[in-house]
DNA sequence: ACGGTCTGATTAAACGATTAATCAACCCGG
DNA sequence: CCGGGTTGATTAATCGTTTAATCAGACCGT
């Protein structure tokens, strides 16, 4: 079919090994043949079989990924991250879907091992432990998670928030999470109160309180954990004929795609994607050459003060 | 590290062709010796390397999958039902990002390729053609490209957003597109307005007027072709006082996660994304096993009737 | 007892790359 | 003019699996 290393090496009557030699630069091969080499590969359109490679070297090149359900707004925007920094690495993402329980989850790891990933990325179902695979394992998560983890200052992230909105002027805010059992929606949560002492509401204990409640019991503000909760929440404030950021401000966190979209903006805390995908990708190759361990890394977060919470909104810098 | 094939049949006293046979099934092998190298290879905790059997059989077991621009609503829910339909066939999903121009597109797919995809699932980018690679390419599209396309029924979508509201007593509705170069977008476009006689509005010739001005020129409801246009106007017309569907109805297009959790519900068509995956990963496998070629198919879309744009919402079953 | 068919296994050759080991020239100083 | 070092290439093994070709017996009818 297409042209292999073999078919180079007869048509310019040298050996495979010198072939191999040329174009990984590696051996001792004279410039001259090199360069008359390298043209002829690329004039046959010749590319390596990654199989051949893989088996050879051991190393497909290829990093798996586990994502949870996918109804998570974070989903798109990091696997776009991770996959761009993995082009940039000259490797393949592999993707598999650990919706459902957590041994969907150890049946999507071992999959993407079997499927001959190198090393995986896993963003992790609440509360869940990465068995031990053969093979190296960064993991998404929040920094109070001990294991080998690339996290974003979630921490950091719910200080900001509970700061701005008091700079806003409100005393007396709701700070509501989806589950108890994230580490990093906890995290969160602890950066929030940690700015000021708001009472929590869990979302898997009780569903959210009707606008007017809310109303009634005095806040102002409700500080959610995620844009999931977040954007919601915004339309039904807007549906009960509230008025934002007047009648109720409300925040999110993650930035989803809608965040900046909606009317108002939604306020949010945004990952920087990049550093995460870097880090998460960078541990694993250093793993991989068996260089010393990086230390671990906490991703800076930032604000995005939109009109959901302020009439003063940041200027948006695309990108 | 791991067990070989080789070390099962050191340690079973057979050759490595019997092992391979006996696990594969091919070949002759009597019953009883079959099953004893078959636990004996679980409980040496064998699995084959995928390298060593794509390099011999020349199939990898793995499809890429090319995704335009990450804000399409559409992806993670495709994605998702791609992965499961591989997972089912026993495959794996290599993924890029086609993001930016559509040189970035072709650059993507060739990655694929290279990367050792037996085949490619490609959701083109607006106006792209498809360059000849050297496997078997399905497209997801709609029906109006004539190219290997699975493409959903966005015509019959379209009617049935328009049908939808006229039996609710709308008689002035506004059909806004995003883009005239995107074959869904027409397609969807080209359904409303054969349903009905409508006005057109895209998005890539103006914005979107003001609430006020809509209301002005008589509109009662607002079809568009897709939740990433819906979303935002739905907040946009709360935020301008009105109340939904009272003032005005909304209808999106496929039923984006956050489109049942907004307040009113978006009414939306929702792609039967199972039926697509099924389609495109059925095709490909058709192609690749040189089976005599599937005739196309349009998969079937079916309206999902929310507050939006009706008080009488149909009863939503999960999943 | 003998050719013929089956059964159940083995042998050995691929697939396409990488790489350690080897080898043939050539250069150069003493 | 000889031995040591360098350069530039080749040889051949190897990664782990699949599979066509082969082979040794067993069985069977005549």
């Amino acid at each position: 079919m297409t042209a292999r290393i073999n078919d180079i090496a007869r048509a310019m009557g040298v050996s495979t090994a010198t072939v191999s030699n040329a174009l990984s630069g590696k051996g001792r091969v004279s410039e001259a043949l090199k360069t008359r080499i390298r043209t002829e590969a690329d004039r046959m359109g010749y590319a390596p079989s990654p199989s051949a490679r893989a088996l050879r070297t051991g190393r497909s090149g290829v990093i798996g990924l586990v994502l949870p359900d996918i109804a998570n707004p974070l989903f798109p925007a990091l696997a776009q991250a991770i996959e761009a920094e993995a082009q940039t690495r000259g490797q393949g993402v592999l993707i598999a879907d650990s919706r459902g329980t957590s041994e969907a989850q150890d049946a999507a790891l071992d999959r993407l091992v079997r499927q001959g990933a190198d090393a995986l990325v896993l963003v992790p179902r609440r509360g869940t432990q990465v068995p031990p695979l053969g093979v190296p394992v960064a993991v998404i998560d929040a920094a109070s998670n001990p294991a080998n983890s690339i996290c974003a200052d979630h921490v950091a992230g719910g200080r900001l928030v509970i700061d701005h909105l008091r700079a806003e002027g409100h005393s007396r805010i709701l700070v509501v999470g989806q589950s108890r059992s994230s580490h990093v929606q906890t995290d969160r949560v602890a950066g929030m109160t940690a700015a000021a002492d708001t009472p929590v509401h869990w979302l898997d204990d009780a569903p959210l309180p009707a606008p007017d409640a809310l109303r009634a019991q005095g806040f102002t503000a409700i500080a959610t954990t995620s844009d999931l909760i977040a954007l919601p929440l915004l339309t039904r404030l807007q549906a009960a004929g509230l008025r934002l950021p007047r009648d109720m401000a409300v925040t999110g966190f993650d930035n989803h795609a809608f965040s900046a979209l909606v009317a108002p903006g939604l306020t949010t805390v945004a990952q920087d994607l990049r550093a995460i995908a870097n880090g998460a990708l960078g541990r694993l190759a250093a793993q991989l050459d068996h260089h010393p361990a990086l230390p671990p890394v906490t991703v800076p977060v930032r604000l995005l003060r939109r009109g959901s919470t302020t009439t003063h909104p940041d200027k948006e810098t695309p990108g």
